[in-house]
Order: C-alpha cells, then sequence, then structure tokens
RNA sequence: GGGGGUAUAGCUCAGCUGGGAGAGCAUCUGCCUUACAAGCAGAGGGUCAUAGGUUCGAGCCCUAUUGUCCCCACCA
C-alpha cells in the first residue's frame, strides 16, 4: 500500500529512521554463505580520538557505494569496521586531561594509567563510529573491532614472534627519532619537515699541534659537545695534509680526529662538517664508518646531560645560546650568517625532533619489501588509479628500516622479556617468561608497538587470523581498500608485506587511491587554519545523501577536491527533484491499481525510456565496476534529471490525463522506471532512495537487497530511440525559433511538419502540443506554404505560419547561415571520405557513422534550399 | 637533488581502449506550463598551457618547455 510523500524533501525526517531500520533488520550483516561469492571491504580504522571530517565522510561513501553496490548484486558482501588505538594521539590526549588535574603518568604507574585509558575509550571511543553512521554506512557492526581487542593482541603477539625467529625484527642500538615532548621514538614516516629560519654559526677549530686552524660551519652549535670528530672530503685537496691530524674541540677541549669521508660536498661550506654521531644520522653513519665514540648529550626532554655542568639542565635552545657566547669569548666563533632550513618536526606535536641513538626494536625491511614490490609487479594487486604503484615502489625500493617501539604505555606491549641478572632476552607469545639460564622470571619490555604495527595486520587479524577460521577461509583475500594517497607509505605498504608475509596472499585485489577533500579556495582542511568543514552539520542541513553526492560527483580517483556550499545546493536540488519526480507519480498511481511491471504494449516514448534506462543500467554497472564513481553518478544524474523529468514525464502528462489503457500503460511504466531507477541510485544516495521505493508499491522490505538491475536485450529498442530523438529534435528546434524569436509561450500556432518518415511524426504530432507550443499539428511529406516561419532538422522541415512575425529578410538571412552551417558540415565529412588513408585504416563503424552524418547533412541541404526557394 | 600529480567555458571539475569538446554553478532572455521557482524553456561562452612528434585522425599517446600543487631526500 502506497503512502504519502511529505511535499518537500526533508531528509532530516527520514534518515534516522531509515538507518535504525536498517541496522535493526541486519541486513548490514554478511555471513559465510557458500552459494554467494564474497566481497570484502576492510574499513580504515578511524582513530578512537578522532572527529569525523571530510576525509572520512569521502573514504566511507566511496566504499559503502562498492559495498552496496555488489551487495545488490548479489555477494557477500563484507564490509568490516573498527577502529585504531592511535597510540601517540590517544596517550597524549589522556596525559593531557591529567595534566589538568596536576597527575602525572609516573604518579599512577602503567596499570593506573591503562585503566584510566581504558575508561576514556570506552566513552569516547564509540564516537566516531555514530558519526559514520550518520552517512549512512552499511558496514557489519555485528563485525567490529578494536585494533587492540583480544584477537589483534593475539596476532600482533604472534607476528612479532614469527618475525623475530626469523631474524626480521631485532633490537639494536641506533640513530633514531625521538620527539622531546611525546618522549617517545618516532618513525621516519611520523617526521614532517618543514622550513625554518635559523642561522649558519660559523666556528673555528684549533689543531692540537698549534699549526693552524679548521673552519667550519653549523646550524646547530649545542650539538658541538658531542663531536667526536671533523670529516673533510678524501679528494679535497685544500684538507689532503690536514687528515689524520688532531683537533681540540673549543669549550670541551677534547682532542678529535680528522677524518676523510665521502658524505661531505666539497662545494658547500668550507668542505669540512664536524661530526656529531650521537644527535644526526648522518654523523651516526660517518662514525660507524670510521668507528667513532657516541656521546650522548642530551636526556629524554632534550635538555643538556650532567656531563657538562656548566649547560646542565639547559634545554637544547638556551644551551645554544650560552654555547655561542662562550664560543665567542673563546675566540672559536667566525661569524653568524642567516640560514634557511628543513627542521623535522613530530607529526603528533609539532615539536623539533631530536636525531638520538637508542636502543630501540625495528623490522628489518628489504626482505619483507620485494614481495610486496612483486605483487603488485605481477598484478596480484592493482592501484586505481594506477600511477600511484609508482609512488608505492618508490617507497619500498627506497625503505629503511621501521623503528617499531614507542616510548608509551597505550599500545601492544612488546612481547620481550629481559633478564635482570644474565641479560638473557626472551621473545614469546606468553603473558610472562621465565629466564632459561637462571630461572628467574623475566621483566616484559616496557615499550609499546608503532600503532601501524597493528594495523598492517588489519585485513586479516580481524578475520580470526592467526587461527585458520571459516572467515579467514571466505573472505580473505579481500576485495578492495579504499584509501587516501597520503596514506600509502604509512599503511598500504605495510599491510601489503605483512598480509604477502603472514598470509601468503596479497590482502587485496585492488587498492582504490582517492585525493584529499580541500576547503573552496584549495587549501588543505586543517585545525590551524579553523577552515575545516563539519560534516554533520552539512548533513544536518543538506541531508547526508546530498553530502555523499556532492563528495562523489565530478571526484575521479586520486585526484583532490575542492569543497563548496554550492555543490552541496546542487546535490540537495537534485534530491528534491527526484523526490518530486516520485510525488508526482504518486499522484498519478495513488488512486489506482498499478502493477510494478511493464505492460506488454509501449508506444515510442515508452519504448524509448525503457532503452535509454536500459543502456544506462549497463553504463552504470560497467562505471561501478572500474570504480568510475563519479562517471557512473553523473549519468545517472543526467538520467533522472533529463530524461526522465524533463522529457518523459512530460511525454506522458496528456496521457496520463486520460482515461483507459494508454493511461494504464503510461502509469506502469513510470513506476517500473522509478524503480528500476532507484535501484540503480541507491548505492550513490542510500535514504531517499529507500525512503521512495517504500514509499511506491513494490515487494520485499528493503531495496538495499533488492536485484541491481541488469541489462536486459528485451528492453532494447534502437528503433523506437531514433523515432523519439526526431521527434525531440524538432520540438527543440521549434522551441528554439520560438524563443529566437520571443514569441510567448502562451501565444500558440500550428506547425506543418513535412518529413519523409510521416509515420514517426504522426506517432509523435501530440507531443508538440504540450512542449512546442503547437495549437494543431499537420504531418504531410510535403507542404506549400508561404509567408511562415522554417524550422528545419536532420529529419524535417517544420513550418510556423505566423505571418506578423516573419520577417522576409531575417528569415532568409537566417536560412543561409544554417545552409553555409550545414554546408561546412557536409565538406567535413566528405573530406573523410575521400581520404584514402582513413577510407583504408580506419574502422568499418567509423567509416559507416561518416557516411551516415554525410548523408543526412545533404538531406537538410536540400531542405534548407528548398525552403529559400520558397520563400523568395 | 629525486619522484609524482595537474594545466579543458568566468568559477569548480568530468571526459572510459585516440573518431567534430561536456556537466554543475555563474551570466543573459522568456516563463508561477497544477511534481518541483530547490523549478521550466532558450542563449552566449573553449586555437583543451606552449612548441614539436607519432597517426588517416590527438584534449587523450611520445618528447621538450612553462605555470602550479604534492611527496620523498636533507648540504653539516
Amino acid at each position: 500500500m502506497a503512502k504519502e510523500l511529505a511535499k518537500a524533501y526533508n531528509p532530516g525526517e527520514f534518515e534516522d529512521r531509515i538507518y535504525k531500520f536498517w541496522e535493526n533488520s541486519g541486513c548490514f550483516h554478511a555471513e559465510i554463505d557458500k552459494n554467494k561469492k564474497p566481497y570484502t571491504i576492510m574499513m580504515p580504522p578511524p582513530n578512537i580520538t578522532g572527529q569525523l571530517h571530510m576525509g572520512h565522510a569521502l573514504d566511507n561513501t566511496l566504499q559503502d557505494i562498492l559495498i552496496r553496490f555488489k551487495r545488490m548484486q548479489g555477494y557477500s558482501a563484507l564490509w568490516l569496521p573498527g577502529t585504531d588505538h592511535a597510540s601517540i594521539a590517544t596517550e597524549a590526549k589522556i596525559v593531557e586531561a591529567m595534566r589538568k588535574e596536576g597527575i602525572s603518568k609516573e604518579d599512577i604507574g602503567r596499570d593506573g594509567f591503562l585503566k584510566r585509558a581504558w575508561a576514556w575509550k570506552a566513552e569516547y571511543g564509540g564516537r566516531i563510529v555514530k558519526q559514520l553512521r550518520k552517512i549512512g554506512s552499511s558496514a557489519d557492526w555485528e563485525r567490529e573491532r578494536f585494533t587492540m581487542d583480544e584477537g589483534c593482541n593475539k596476532a600482533v603477539k604472534n607476528v612479532f614472534v614469527r618475525l623475530y625467529d626469523k631474524g626480521l625484527i631485532y633490537r639494536g642500538e641506533r640513530i633514531i627519532n625521538w620527539c622531546p615532548k611525546c618522549l617517545t621514538s618516532i618513525s621516519d614516516a611520523e617526521v614532517e619537515y618543514e622550513e625554518q629560519a635559523g642561522h649558519f654559526w660559523h666556528l673555528r677549530y684549533p689543531l692540537k699541534d698549534g699549526t693552524g686552524y679548521i673552519n667550519l660551519a653549523t646550524t646547530r652549535p649545542e650539538t658541538l659537545l658531542g663531536d667526536t670528530a671533523v670529516a673533510v672530503n678524501p679528494n679535497d685537496e685544500r684538507y689532503k695534509d690536514m687528515v689524520g691530524k688532531t683537533l681540540i674541540l673549543p669549550i670541551v677541549h677534547r682532542e678529535i680526529p680528522i677524518v676523510a669521508d665521502e658524505y661531505v660536498e666539497m662545494d658547500f661550506g668550507t668542505g669540512v662538517v664536524k661530526i656529531t654521531p650521537a644527535h644526526d644520522p648522518n654523523d651516526f653513519e660517518v662514525g660507524l664508518r670510521h668507528n667513532l665514540p657516541v656521546i650522548n648529550v642530551m636526556t629524554d626532554d632534550a635538555k643538556i646531560t650532567d656531563d657538562y655542568p656548566q649547560y646542565a639542565g639547559m634545554d637544547r635552545y638556551e644551551a645554544r645560546k650560552a654555547i655561542v657566547k662562550d664560543l665567542e669569548a673563546e675566540g672559536a666563533l667566525v661569524k653568524i650568517e642567516d640560514y634557511s632550513h628543513n627542521v623535522g618536526t613530530c607529526y603528533r606535536c609539532a615539536t623539533t625532533v631530536e636525531p638520538r641513538v637508542s636502543k630501540q626494536w625495528f623490522v628489518k625491511m628489504k626482505p619483507l619489501a620485494q614481495p610486496a614490490i612483486d605483487a603488485v609487479k605481477n598484478g596480484e594487486t592493482q592501484f586505481v588509479p594506477s600511477h600511484f604503484e609508482k609512488t608505492y615502489f618508490h617507497w619500498l625500493e627506497n625503505i629503511r628500516d621501521w623503528c617499531i617501539s614507542r616510548q608509551l604505555w597505550w599500545g601492544h606491549q612488546i612481547p620481550a622479556f629481559y633478564c635482570d641478572d644474565c641479560g638473557e632476552t626472551v621473545v614469546t607469545k606468553e603473558n610472562e617468561a621465565v629466564c632459561p639460564k637462571c630461572g628467574k622470571k623475566m621483566r616484559q619490555d616496557p615499550d609499546t608497538l608503532d600503532t601501524w604495527f597493528s594495523s598492517a595486520l588489519w585485513p586479516f587479524s580481524t578475520l580470526g587470523w592467526p587461527d585458520n577460521t571459516p572467515e579467514m577461509e571466505y573472505f580473505y583475500p579481500t576485495s578492495v581498500l579504499v584509501t587516501g594517497y597520503d596514506i600509502i607509505p604509512f599503511w598500504v605498504m605495510r599491510m601489503m608485506f605483512s598480509g604477502i608475509e603472514h598470509t601468503g596472499k596479497a590482502p587485496f585485489d585492488t587498492v582504490l587511491i582517492h585525493g584529499l577533500v580541500r576547503d573552496s579556495l584549495g587549501r588543505k582542511m586543517s585545525k590551524s587554519l579553523g577552515n575545516g568543514i563539519d560534516p554533520l552539520e552539512v548533513i544536518n542541513q543538506f541531508g547526508a545523501d546530498a553530502l555523499r553526492l556532492t563528495l562523489v560527483t565530478g571526484n575521479a580517483p586520486g585526484n583532490d577536491m575542492r569543497y563548496s556550499e554550492e555543490k552541496m545546493t546542487a546535490s540537495r536540488n537534485f534530491a528534491n527533484k527526484l523526490w518530486n519526480a516520485a510525488r508526482f507519480i504518486h499522484m498519478n498511481i495513488d488512486d489506482h491499481e498499478v502493477k510494478n511491471e511493464l505492460p506488454g504494449e509501449l508506444t515510442a516514448e515508452d519504448k524509448w525510456i525503457v532503452s535509454t534506462l536500459n543502456t544506462v543500467i549497463k553504463e552504470v554497472t560497467d562505471n561501478l565496476e572500474k570504480f568510475e564513481l563519479g562517471i557512473a553518478v553523473q549519468k545517472l544524474y543526467d538520467f533522472i534529471w533529463d530524461c526522465l523529468c524533463d522529457w518523459y514525464i512530460e511525454l506522458t502528462k496528456a496521457r496520463l490525463q486520460s482515461e483507459g489503457k494508454s493511461a494504464r500503460n503510461a502509469r506502469q511504466v513510470l513506476l517500473w522506471v522509478m524503480t528500476e531507477t532507484l535501484k540503480l541510485l541507491h548505492p550513490f544516495m542510500p535514504f531517499i532512495t529507500e525512503e521512495i521505493w517504500q514509499s511506491l508499491p513494490h515487494d520485499g522490505e528493503t531495496i538495499m537487497l533488492q536485484k541491481y538491475p541488469e541489462y536486459s536485450e528485451a528492453n532494447h529498442y534502437p528503433e523506437a530511440a531514433k523515432q523519439m530523438s526526431m521527434i525531440m529534435d524538432a520540438i527543440k528546434a521549434v522551441r528554439n525559433r520560438r524563443a529566437e524569436m520571443n514569441v510567448p509561450p502562451s501565444k500558440k500556432a500550428n506547425i506543418y511538419i513535412a518529413a519523409g518518415d510521416t509515420e514517426t511524426f504522426e506517432n509523435g504530432s501530440k507531443f508538440f502540443i504540450r512542449l512546442a507550443g503547437a495549437s494543431e499539428v499537420h504531418v504531410a511529406e510535403s507542404f506549400a506554404i508561404e509567408g511562415a516561419v522554417t524550422v528545419v532538422t536532420a529529419d524535417a522541415k517544420l513550418y510556423i505560419p505566423m505571418d506578423e512575425l516573419v520577417d522576409r529578410e531575417a528569415e532568409l538571412k537566417r536560412l543561409e547561415k544554417e545552409l553555409d552551417t550545414a554546408r561546412k558540415d557536409l565538406t567535413f565529412q566528405e573530406k573523410k571520405l575521400n581520404n584514402q588513408g582513413f577510407m583504408a585504416k580506419a574502422p568499418e563503424k567509423v567509416v559507416a557513422e561518416v557516411r551516415a552524418n554525410a548523408a543526412k547533412f545533404t538531406e537538410k541541404i536540400a531542405m534548407i534550399e528548398a525552403a529559400i526557394a520558397a520563400l523568395k
């Protein structure tokens, strides 16, 4: 039984209600079903600290479109959602909250802190997934996971032990990026570089033998405390004799050698570099090559250590000032230059990173990277668009070992145990360990793992791995990963090598990459700029469907897009258009018994809309299969607005006002076409399509489980389509002429249509009355009419006798102009037909098209010439 | 320094394996034609960045140049 649609489109009235209906009915849930093919998408887990932003909205809209499409196609479509524990971000948030209460981490200890963290997660961790529901995400919430839940923890331990046993995880004293504010190591990928204005301090280090000095420059004079050498290029003639000599380090007065190393550029500065292995990654490498001591001069919060009493406790910037002053006093400062250079900062807190030598855990990357490269090279996984493969290769080919230990408490604790007595290390999945040598209880490594270590396992840890679960068997490898290009190095890459290493299979068939949502000026949305748009506010104002449509329209894979309110208005207007088309159909069917199927007998216009829809079905499906979502939705937009609303509904109005079979059939076609169209559109705009579908006569509980429309040979009517386009062309031409002559729509006129195909125009003559301002329509093969406005199309010549409007001169001029255009058109086609190369090499289909065009223009020319003759 | 994206109508962007350039918005004209003024009908507006090349044919493929954006590396 049809129920009433509200007068205006008001998404706020039904979106939440429909979402609840879906969620309660369980149709988001995917089951293992051997009669269906699986289709799997793992939702990139948003951080529990996160708030829904446009990036999430885009990412989830794309995934939801794909998953709804495949679900309707009959796949067992699993979209597995979840959240990420986001170690640094979450820990920072909790530490900050505690700071306001005057408590520190140490005050409450590890267990107390973790208790607080879990409580925080329980309270706020679900916020983001609630927000994801607002945009219509049809995720399987029954399977929702968390990167720190028991299953993920099991997978993490398993992976750690496996890689350790294979020698791919090791612990070592290395130089790493250290954040003095977060007090943890961070990986190379977590360092962001920014241009900063700084200085070049030119220093003078004296030779021990008193024979002279060596000049060099530094941007960080405070690291001088940790200098253990000075380096020059081995090929540098200027310093050839110096190599091997000893210098006295100013202030500290330590003896340091001059070494030769290829790393030094002769052309830069004085060609001399001071070497501080403990505080610079390159210097560290030089130090290794020359066996230099590593002297750490800073504490973990970047203050000078007690080894240098005159600076002890100063932070690095204070110490810099003091040291520069002392250098000057000692005569070791030559000059100061302004210099702008890139400084590494913590991606989380923007504090300048301090390179630091410390003992950390690493993953050996080279052996893992190669199979991940191969999987994409051999097509096991493909990127869309494919050029992102290059980014991916570039990263993997230049990869360095991954520092995975973090000096944080919120995360997966490293499953390594140490014996405080004998120094033995045990790596185990168990929760405790006893020293195999001295039998003492061992102490677990206090550090946790990089957040990405657990997200790297997301595609299979969520399916029960390492156990060989039925889910793993059925849903893995997954079908598509949808994510932004900025996440390729952090996550895509790591999932790829993890999946291959641990399951033997690449985790996805396709990686669909999208761009960033920028503001209307093209700027990245950011908190500091305050230009972020809150998707929830947008949904409140325009509706989730409109937001989804905006995000997917005109958005090609991999490209950034701009958000603007104008686009939202346009999308909302489209929703309103569809809504009103549905209301129109209601108006016409509500008082009748209307079957939702095509009638046996179809008129030309019925066949035209059915056939056009049929083509749209085929194209949209093809586009979706190829991830061309923006193109697909554009076609639906055009079909609905242009074909269905502006043409078909208008074409049927006259019939609908009549009685009998013709009206009955029109109602049926309208209902059927609308229903099929709603199904096609449903993945893109799930709420409005459900609401309308429910209101119309239908079978089944929800549109989301209807079969996605399929192309049908029976609905293919090329002949009717051609006939209708002849009529529509003629109607457009008449409207055009009337508008040109400023004839008001209220002024009707007779129309005489001279055409070869009189039958088609006879049948279509009724349309001219409603759509072309005709009072009467006459059709014949030819007419001899004088003093009429003449309109020529490729298929017909139309006369509109409007004596008072006819300006013979103007009419002649216009016709001559049209003749000229038609002749040019013909020449263009003929040129091709006379081109031997074209005739010999162009495909038959193209040649035939050109021939047909030539014939059309020839005919048109003849008609225009006849019209001109008649006027004269 | 290395890698990549992008350049199409006034603006925002599509353009699928090469076959006479499209949409939305904006502009202009005329319409309250009983689904919709969040609408209808019509119009104007583009040497597809530049220069070469491949091809019967190039917005699309190749080369170079220019503008612009991004990523990586980090010369102390």
